[in-house]
DNA sequence: CGATAATGTCACACATTTGTCACACATTGA
DNA sequence: TCAATGTGTGACAAATGTGTGACATTATCG
């Protein structure tokens, strides 16, 4: 039962120490230094997970994240690691179909519990799938698409997330902290209430349609999405 | 409700700094010198986390970590806080088990945007799914729902706890001191007689689907939920 | 570079909730 | 019956939680 993890990062040293700690884990591991070496390598083997660096000569780690997921390799997780310390880095990161970002220098503790939770997310009941529909709301992730009966609709960034996260949740209670963690990433710092104000410009763009009724509002608790009975 | 917070520091202006700090955002917050004091302070009590300053005259930061991670304290978070970027990128090479990393000087504002991120992280997201029924009553904790004879019923933050709480320990009296321990927490500080216009309230909900017989009153003594015979 | 959009934060408005009180009512035991 | 005690109930102000518009800052795109 043993997962299986890839590492590609062109330091030598960070792979090291990503493997002595997955490996101190009961992980299986395996590395390569680029991305050729990384394709070779799943030609004969699927991991359960990718640790992708961002930046790295040749086939960058966003490239190579992009072709995974355009080749349908959407079972496998994958965990983006940068040097950079841009927001919009994480948003493009996330919405190119990676799992999670970790922003270098990373500490181990906190790598191996974040490959647990998506391993975990895996192993659970979250289904892939290309689109996903409740109600009058269909969102396609593959074109990054939302339509509301039959129409197309401009989301944010960060409201298409939102929105996301909450339709492939949906009938579940999720704190404002919750969110945070998973429509944000569990490594930025911003004020719970934040997420009022983006729940407000969800329902927004949602009024028209006659949908912002799908998201409730818990009073001190947070937020569910369902429909309506 | 409120999160513990240790700060470990040497410095006392510090100490008194990051205190006022987390004071303002209803933290509970201890301090200690050095890592003895601090170690004295970890018997009688576990905070959530640990603000641990790297260079502290004794027992050094580092090594005050190390121990507590050996000893499995694994659920208490760490946050160093370190004085320069050099030391900051060398020790995260140490890898000791922390679960972020601060450069002195810091705003207390980030600091604690970042103890709550860690917090967050922490409290984890899965929420075990469980519903519990007890006669037309059907409580669901994932959805934070209450289903009576099938419709859905809207009940207040407090009225929805009290109900949880009596409807997952049936047939057993509760004294008002019980309740108020149980369902508000055991360092509220309210009269016993506010327990009285809860459960009217509570009954006042149920009313309309005739179980507000099922909470019933023992005169001296409290109330009890039990279905009807 | 300028224009536009997105995002996080804040202050304030608004609604709900909550604890407390005063008093009505019920029960008990002499 | 009475007083003594315990509980139910309506009202109310304070506390709390959420909605909303505005704003500064920062990306994004031409």
């Amino acid at each position: 039962m043993s997962a299986h993890v890839l590492i590609v990062d062109d330091e030598a040293s960070i792979r090291d120490m990503v493997r002595m700690a997955l490996e101190l884990d009961n992980f299986e591991v395996s590395d390569a230094g680029n991305a050729h070496a990384a394709a070779k390598l799943l030609e004969t083997s699927t991991p359960d997970l990718i640790l992708l660096d961002w930046m790295m000569p040749g086939i960058s780690g966003i490239d190579f994240a992009k072709r995974l997921r355009s080749e349908g390799n959407s079972e496998i997780g994958i965990i983006m690691l940068t040097a950079r310390d841009s927001e919009d880095d994480l948003i493009r990161g996330l919405d190119i179909g990676a799992d999670d970002y970790i922003k270098k220098p990373f500490s181990t503790k906190e790598l191996v519990s974040r490959i647990k939770a998506i391993l975990r997310r895996q192993s659970g009941t979250d289904t892939k799938a290309d689109t996903h529909t409740m109600g009058e709301i269909t969102i396609d992730t593959t074109q990054h698409k939302v339509l509301i009966s039959g129409t197309t609709v401009e989301f944010s960034p960060t409201e298409y997330r939102l929105l996301h996260y909450l339709l492939t949740h949906p009938d579940r209670v999720f704190a404002r902290d919750q969110l945070l963690n998973n429509v944000w990433g569990s490594q930025t710092y911003i004020e719970d209430r934040t997420v009022d104000v983006h729940i407000r410009r969800l329902r927004k763009v949602l009024e028209p349609f006659q949908c912002d009724g799908y998201i409730n509002t818990v009073r001190g608790v947070g937020y569910r999405f369902s429909l309506p009975n």
